[in-house]
DNA sequence: GTCTATATCGCGATAGAC
DNA sequence: GTCTATCGCGATATAGAC
């Protein structure tokens, strides 16, 4: 269940090489966009040689992807288990958060990702199993062992805060939201806590539990 | 500043007959995978009809976005003001939204806007700003009108709230998530409202003003 | 205005020398 | 393993008949 039925990789000098070629020009250039003559170009390397490293696009793409999402996967979750006062954590990790995603390399990631998401759609999957369950399920675990937080629905609110992050930076860095509707990141940050953190300060007998009527 | 620099558009039949076909392969093929003989198979008329009302490839997509864009702009917001009690209201809004949102047409459009922000940025301002902007605002003014509802900052309130509705279909959806991670709709709608609501049943001697120390 | 036919170019993939 | 040269195909865009 936790472990993830994907290969570490195993990568040489060469394949690296032509990778950061192809990051480049598939990021900017999305799939379809892409030519594999621009990428021996932006690699340094011949045609040929591509094609002897990997079989053809559609491989040299899925392994690019698969490469990306699995490091950046690492380095982003490495911490393990999450740890500390909940108003302090909370924001730690969204100032993480910020910082890792706000890249402009793994921003163009998400875009790919869901630019092809239809035409691959086992690296969607791929993406939001390593990524976005992973994290999820952290921030999740963490409020199940903080029940003074008075969190009914531990994988919802988890969900919510984790989602109001990515739309944050879907709206305001991808769909240029900060040229037209600029919002300051701290700001929502504040106000996701707040949210967050007052469901432990009210009286639990009133109309928290609200139930929907469908 | 309400009224949006985009003039209504007037469109002849044969010119819907062709962004009908456009939008079928652009929203499914991407701008790049996209080719003029398909769209032309596709609406029923010859290659040099396309052309003679639209200048040519680009003309095409931006004309078909501008269109989805403006015409599910006024089907979602026609209700002008929004009323009612916060707790059926807010549910209401969420409801409305995901009917609308999870409509294929419309998350293919996202996808679309989204995948090709980089190479037409004019096109996800014009999104952004229709669709989320006035979206975020209709809930941030009705925030305002009930201040009973405690909330201190009602435009990053309303940015949470649509963005845990944006990302949850975007998650679901388009990333696959409903394979690997599925939840259901109402039980992140529920938490959500919950969470909001909250604000106005706590002792607001307490730490809810938390501030950035950054 | 709308269609058929065509020009021109860049694409993915391969063959063969070294 | 890596390079240069090339094949075959499908792309955007246009020309000219009706």
């Amino acid at each position: 269940m936790t472990s993830l039925d994907v290969v570490p990789f195993s990568i040489t000098p060469k394949q690296e090489q032509i990778l950061q070629g192809a990051m480049r020009v598939f990021l900017s250039c999305g799939y379809a966009g892409t030519s594999m003559d621009r990428v021996a170009t932006e690699a340094g390397v011949s045609k040929q040689t591509i094609y002897s490293h990997f079989t053809n696009k559609e491989g040299l793409f899925k392994a690019l992807l698969e490469w990306m999402t699995l490091s950046r996967f690492q380095e982003v979750y490495d911490g393990g288990q999450l740890r500390g006062e909940p108003a302090i954590l909370l924001r730690q990790v969204a100032k993480i958060y910020g910082s890792k995603v706000a890249d402009q390399n793994y921003l163009c990631l998400i875009r790919l990702v869901i630019a092809e998401s239809d035409r691959f759609p086992e690296l969607a999957k791929l993406f939001t199993t390593t990524v976005i369950k992973q994290g999820r399920h952290l921030l999740s675990q963490y409020f199940e062992t903080h029940p003074e937080l008075g969190i009914a629905d531990p994988e919802a609110i988890a969900q919510i805060f984790f989602g109001s992050l990515v739309s944050y930076m879907l709206v305001q860095h991808i769909l240029h939201g900060k040229d037209v509707m600029p919002m300051d990141y701290d700001r929502l940050v504040t106000s996701l806590i707040n949210l967050i953190l007052a469901q432990s300060n009210q009286d639990h007998k009133s109309g928290s539990n609200y139930q929907a009527d469908s």
